[in-house]
DNA sequence: TAGCTTAGATACGAGCCGTATCTTACGGAC
DNA sequence: GTCCGTAAGATACGGCTCGTATCTAAGCTA
C-alpha cells in the first residue's frame, strides 16, 4: 500500500540531479528568488544534503555553474588577430550566456563583500582564463604574425575587446553577434592602429611612415 | 518616571533622517545585510513609516543614492577633448563611489529582474547623463574644435571610457586616478587617431601599414 | 552478516519580509 | 485656545527562508 520511496541515490549521481535541480531552478524561478529549499524538493532530497556539500546558495550556485559551463579552451587560428579577438569574444558570449546576467551579477557581489572568497574562485577562474587566452594565445599570435608590436600593447589596450565585451553583458545581459564585431572593429582595431602610428610615446612623429 | 519619548518628526526632516539610517548601515552592515529592521531601528522609527514611503528596500536605496549623489552636472571646457574626458570620467568616479560597488551591483540585478523597473529609473538616468555628457559636451566640444570628424567617432568609439570606467569599477570597486589616464591615454586618444587614419571602413586593411 | 557511512525526513529557532491594527503626537482650520 | 484629520510610531502577526540538530534506514564494505 504505501509508495515505493525512490531509490537512493549517491555520489556523483546525486549531486548531478542537485546540479540540474539548481539550473532548472534558476530558469524557473530566477536568481533571486532560488531557494535551498526550493532546490533540494526539485532534486527530490533534502537540505541537510546540501549542505553538507556547499556552504550557501551562493557556493551552490558557483558548483552548478562550474559543472554545467563548456569547457572549450582553444581559440582557433584563424590567421588575423581580428578574426581571432571576435573567437575568444564569441566564447566569452557562450560562457557569459550559460552563466546569466543576474546570477554573474549574484557572484560579484558576493565577491565585493567577502574579499577572500573562495567560493568565487569561480569567476575568477573564468576572468584569468580568458585573459590569458587573450594575452597568451591570440596577442601572442598576433606578434609572431607581425601584426603588432610589443611596445603597441600595452594592458589597457590588450583586455580592451574583454573589457568591452562584459560591460555590455552585464547592462544588457547580452552580447550579440553584431555587438562583438562592432567592438572589434569599430574600437580595438583602430585602437591598435592608433598605437600603431606613435609606437613610441616619447617620438610621437604621427603619420610619417606613409601608406 | 516614563521616559521621554523623542520628538514625533515628519516630512523632509524625517526623510532625511531615514536617508542617513540607509547610508549609516550600508557604511556598518554592508549591502547584503541591509535590512528593513535595520534601518527603521536606527533611523528611531518603524517599518510602516518606511513602506508607506517605498516598496521596498531597493526602491529605498535608490532614493538615498539620489538624495546623497553629487549633482554637478557640467564639465568644465579643459580645452582638449583628452582632458575633457578625463574630467567626465573624474565626475563619474566621483558618483561611482559615491554609490558603491555592491549597491550598484544590486540596483543592476534588481533592474536585470525586473525590466520596467520603474526604480531602476535612477541607475539609468545616472547612465544616461553620463552619455549625454559624453556626446552633448565632450563629443560636441571635440568636434567644433576640429579634433575629431563625425564619421570618425561611431558610437561604440564614444562611450569607450565610459564602459570601460564603469567595467572596472563593477570589477574592482574603484577607479583610480590611473585607471582614467590609462583609459583615456593608452586606449581611448589612440583609438581616435586610428580612426583618424582611415576614416572610411570600407578601405580598412588591418596590419598592412607594418614596417 | 555486521557495521559504517550518509541520504533523506522532520522539526526547530532565528531573522527578515510585508501588512494590519492601534494609539497618539502634531499641524492646520476655525 | 479647541477640534479634527493626518500620519508617526509601536506592536504583533503569518509567511518564508535560513542554517542546524536529530533521527531513520538505505546501501556500501568488510
Amino acid at each position: 500500500m504505501g509508495r515505493e520511496p525512490a531509490a537512493r541515490r549517491r555520489g556523483k549521481e546525486l549531486e548531478e540531479a542537485i546540479y540540474q535541480a539548481v539550473w532548472d531552478e534558476l530558469q524557473e524561478v530566477g536568481f533571486t528568488k532560488l531557494t535551498m529549499d526550493g532546490v533540494a524538493k526539485r532534486a527530490g532530497t533534502s537540505k541537510p544534503v546540501l549542505y553538507r556539500r556547499w556552504p550557501g546558495r551562493i557556493e551552490l550556485l558557483a558548483a552548478a555553474a562550474v559543472h554545467f559551463m563548456p569547457d572549450r579552451e582553444s581559440i582557433p587560428d584563424t590567421g588575423s588577430i581580428r578574426d581571432d579577438t571576435v573567437a575568444l569574444l564569441s566564447l566569452m558570449r557562450t560562457r557569459m550566456l550559460t552563466l546569466g546576467r543576474s546570477p554573474m551579477l549574484g557572484l560579484l557581489i558576493h565577491v565585493s563583500q567577502q574579499p577572500e572568497a573562495e567560493e568565487s574562485h569561480f569567476l575568477e577562474q573564468l576572468q584569468r582564463n580568458i585573459r590569458n587566452l587573450m594575452t597568451n594565445v591570440v596577442i601572442a599570435r598576433a606578434l609572431e604574425r607581425g601584426e603588432a608590436t610589443p611596445e603597441q600593447l600595452n594592458d589597457r589596450l590588450q583586455m580592451l575587446p574583454i573589457d568591452l565585451a562584459r560591460s555590455q553583458f552585464l547592462l544588457t545581459g547580452d552580447l550579440p553577434e553584431g555587438a562583438i564585431t562592432e567592438i572589434v572593429d569599430d574600437v580595438f582595431m583602430p585602437a591598435l592602429a592608433g598605437r600603431a602610428g606613435q609606437v613610441r610615446d616619447s617620438g610621437a612623429r604621427p603619420g610619417r611612415e606613409g601608406k
